[in-house]
This record gives structure tokens, C-alpha cells and sequence, in this order.
RNA sequence: GUGGGCGUAGCUCAGUUGGUUAGAGCGCCAGGUUGUGGUCCUGGAGGUCGCGGGUUCGACCCCCGUCGCUCACCCCA
């Protein structure tokens, strides 16, 4: 009968994030926009949750994801619905969906979710941001998307970051290739790892990007992708390359780069965070998928976009010593109040319409106690209100930053706080 | 899904071969300082030692189970 009430926590593997780490998040997050926005992107918001067919047939029904990593439930109206495990799929079903004119660019900032056991930088809810770019298939939007990307990593501080590409070639060059690789694997059945000597077959691309030396001495001796483009991918994939030299930035060629998700043709890439010592170094990834539109059900459309992980790229930057905030949470005003008055919510109220940060204390605590606060809030100034201030229609400015103990202190008119707030601010 | 490590105050942790009132630092609250933070001093609040069961005269400590956290494999952001 009277069981205590029960704690609640995240569910396993998810976090809150708390000030002040949520600065940093913040910071992140606006970082990307601003770039977004200068590189011509816009905001698209899509639905937590889609059809389960949107994922399936998106990144592919046998990949790893699809398969065993997804949150699929049935509604109340009996519906098959799954989180979106990954940006793409939803973005391209949206697409198909209102058929904005192209070429169609839109950024995302959203939660993906994946059923795995957590570890380090693995998570059941993460966050990811990311871009795509639909309705051409000029190298110059893959070269676009990747600089968006690198551009991206340099502002928010990053410098150990290894750019891996590859092209996945069309479904016909890479068909044609995915032969080669079976007959290979095939003769070389059982030089395989224990697990893909059973199960090359449903997915021979995989074994490419198996880490197992089995594995890895029997695909290096095999076909390679880059080998095996035909022309038009090989001179796509080219200029690329050469679109991304001109930039100065720095790529390396991955014949095994072989991305988790089953729409990628041509062009497909990895940002590998060489901080990170953990398995999970990848920061952020992307590609080409010029069948996804048609696979959704809309025209055929080419496309090409990336994602990058935020926590992730947070854990990256820990890594590198990348400590910068780059952004500034903290308060310019503290509004210290002993009258017993509502004098704080007014002059709170009025710096606040000047465009200042403001914090105030609150249950008429003792001075010291509010100047305590005010201090950990980290305000710059503390504007002091007691009754002699009340009575003589005056403020006290304290500079709490000054590294004089016995500083002196000014007096302002009341009706001039306002003004003296924002001058002092601005130095 | 598989395997390892760990669960003691809000946080980081100590707790001696099982021995009775479970500790520290930080944080929080109050006071020293009759209006003034950051240093210092004093005091205070805060723990069913994750949970359940077992062994024992006695369990934070040993055993079993369970839940959680964490790391790794797999795969990915």
C-alpha cells in the first residue's frame, strides 16, 4: 500500500543534458545553422517517427539498422511506425512527399534512435546534424556537402579530423562489381573471419569493412570498388576529388569504405576524429543516393547529404582540448534585492528589454546569500537595491569580475540604470 | 545479442582480515561580518551503503539473484 514513490531515471542509454554542458550544445547547434545558412541551406523539421517502410526500404531492409537496431511499435490506430533511426530517409520521404522545386537543400538538427547495447559514444538516443542536398548529381554538391562538413569541424575547433571517401559507383558498376566480389569470396570461403564465412553472402560488400585479419587478407588480395567504376562514376568521383584539392582539403581514398546504409551510389565518405581512441571515432558520414527518391516512391532524383553525431563531436573536441564554449551562457547583470519590494522584477524586467542577460535571487534572502548567488551565476555586475537605495530613488553597481576586494562602488540615479548597465556592458 | 569492471551523501570518493553511533573533500544552508560575493573560520542539513534473498551472534564488507551504470565485441553517429 505505502511503497514509496518510484525514482524515475533516462531510459538506458539516453542522457539529459544540464547547464552548463547544454552551452555547449547550444553553441554547436548555432554554429551549424550560421553555416548552413551561408552555404544555402534551410531548416527542414521532420517527424520523430514514419512508417516503418520509409526506413526499411530507405537504408535497406537487410542492413544491420533495419534489421536489429530499430524502435518499431504499433500505434493505437495499428500502425507500424518506427524513430527514425538516421536523418536521410525521413528527409527524402519528405521530399518525395511535397516535391519542393530543386535543387532542394535543407539542414536538420535531430535525435536518431538505435536499440544497441550503449558504450562510449554509442547511445539509444543520439543527436545528429546534417545536411542534404536533392535534385542534382554535380560533383560540385558532393564537393559542397563535404566542405559544409570540414568547414564545420574547423569552427567548432577540431584539427585532428581524416577525411576517407570512396564511390560506391552506380547500381550497374557496382552490380557488376558485387559479382567480381562474391566469385572472390566465394574461392576464398574459408579464409573468412568465423562470422562472415557464414554470412558474406547476404551482404558481400560488408566484408570489405570487416576489421578481422581473416577478413582483411582475404579482401585485400580481392577486387576493390575504386578499380572497377565505369567511366562516368570514375570521372564523377574524379572531379571530386579534384573539387575538394581545390579547396585545400585534404581527402584520403577508402576502396573499403563501405557505409551501414544500403542507398549510398558514387560518392560516400567518413570524418574519422583520430582524438577519439574509442571504436567509435566516426564523426560524422555521408554520400550520394541518386535511387532513394525512386525507392520512396517519388521521380527519380539525385541527392547527396551528410551527418555528423553531436555527441560525438563533443566527446571530439574534449579529446583535443577544443574547450572553447563558443557561446556565452553567463549572465551580464545580477539584480541583488533587500527591500522586500518588487524593485527587482521591475529593473530585472527593464534590462532585460535592453537586450542584457539578467538574474536575479528570489525569497527575500539576506544580502550576503544573494551576493553569494550572484557570484556563482558568473554576471559580470551585481546592481544593488536596499532600502537606502529605495528611499534615495538610487542603484548600486558593483563590479563583481574586479580583483580589487575593496573596490569602491558607484550610485546611479534609478532612472538611469538602464543606460549605465549598457555602457558598462559594451566595454 | 555476448563478455568484463563497478554500484557508500547532490558530486568525487574513503571505509582496515565481517564487530555495534558509516566518514572526507566539494556543493548546499546559517553564522563569524547590523546591507556587499570571491579567501578564511565555526556550525548545520543531507545516507533504508542500488534492490531482494541467503550465510552469520553480527553484513557496507561474504554468497546468490535482480536492476542500474560503465567499458569492450558486433555495428554505427
Amino acid at each position: 500500500m505505502n511503497e514509496p514513490p518510484a525514482q524515475f531515471r533516462a531510459p538506458v542509454g539516453t542522457h539529459d543534458v544540464l547547464a552548463p554542458q547544454s552551452a555547449l550544445w547550444e553553441g554547436l547547434i548555432g554554429t551549424f545553422a550560421t553555416l548552413a545558412y551561408r552555404y544555402g541551406f534551410s531548416l527542414v523539421l521532420n517527424p520523430l517517427f514514419e512508417d516503418v517502410g520509409v526506413f526499411n526500404r530507405g537504408i535497406g531492409e537487410a542492413s544491420e539498422v533495419a534489421t536489429k537496431e530499430m524502435y518499431v511499435f504499433t500505434d493505437r490506430g495499428n500502425r507500424t511506425l518506427a524513430l527514425r533511426p538516421e536523418g536521410t530517409a525521413s528527409v527524402v520521404r519528405a521530399f518525395v512527399q511535397h516535391q519542393p522545386p530543386t535543387p532542394w537543400k535543407a539542414w536538420y538538427v535531430t535525435p536518431a534512435f538505435r536499440y544497441e547495447r550503449p558504450q562510449a559514444g554509442r547511445y539509444r538516443q543520439h543527436h545528429q546534424l546534417g545536411v542534404e542536398a536533392l535534385g542534382t548529381d554535380d560533383p560540385a554538391a558532393d564537393v559542397e556537402v563535404i566542405a559544409l562538413a570540414w568547414r564545420f569541424y574547423e569552427a567548432i575547433g577540431l584539427r585532428r579530423v581524416r577525411l576517407l571517401v570512396n564511390s560506391m559507383g552506380h547500381d550497374e558498376c557496382r552490380g557488376r562489381y558485387v559479382e567480381l566480389l562474391k566469385a572472390h569470396l566465394a574461392a576464398n570461403e574459408s579464409a573468412l573471419c568465423d562470422e562472415h564465412r557464414e554470412t558474406w553472402s547476404m551482404n558481400p560488400l560488408r566484408v570489405l569493412d570487416c576489421k578481422r585479419a581473416a577478413c582483411r587478407a582475404v579482401t585485400e588480395a580481392g577486387p576493390m570498388l575504386p578499380g572497377h567504376l565505369c567511366a562516368d562514376c570514375r570521372a564523377h568521383f574524379e572531379r571530386v576529388a579534384d573539387g575538394l584539392k581545390g579547396l585545400g582539403i585534404a581527402s584520403t581514398l577508402e576502396p573499403r569504405l563501405v557505409r551501414g546504409f544500403d542507398y549510398y551510389t558514387r560518392t560516400t565518405f567518413e570524418f574519422v576524429a583520430d582524438a577519439l581512441d574509442s571504436a567509435q571515432n566516426a564523426i560524422g558520414g555521408g554520400g550520394r543516393y541518386d535511387k532513394l527518391a525512386e525507392q520512396l516512391g517519388g521521380p527519380a532524383t539525385s541527392g547527396i547529404g551528410f551527418g555528423s553525431g553531436i555527441e560525438r563531436l563533443l566527446l571530439a573536441r574534449e579529446a583535443e582540448g577544443a574547450l572553447e564554449p563558443l557561446l556565452d551562457r553567463t549572465p551580464d547583470v545580477f539584480v541583488v534585492d533587500t527591500t522586500g519590494t518588487d524593485v527587482a522584477t521591475r529593473y530585472a524586467d527593464a534590462l532585460r528589454l535592453a537586450g542584457l542577460a539578467v538574474q536575479r535571487a528570489y525569497d527575500n534572502r539576506s544580502m550576503k546569500a544573494q551576493m553569494k548567488v550572484a557570484d556563482r551565476s558568473g554576471a559580470r555586475f551585481a546592481v544593488l537595491v536596499g532600502p537606502a537605495e529605495l528611499a534615495a530613488a538610487q542603484v548600486t553597481i558593483r563590479d563583481l569580475r574586479s580583483e580589487d576586494h575593496d573596490q569602491t562602488q558607484r550610485s546611479v540615479a534609478h532612472d538611469e540604470l538602464v543606460a549605465t548597465m549598457l555602457d558598462l556592458v559594451k566595454k
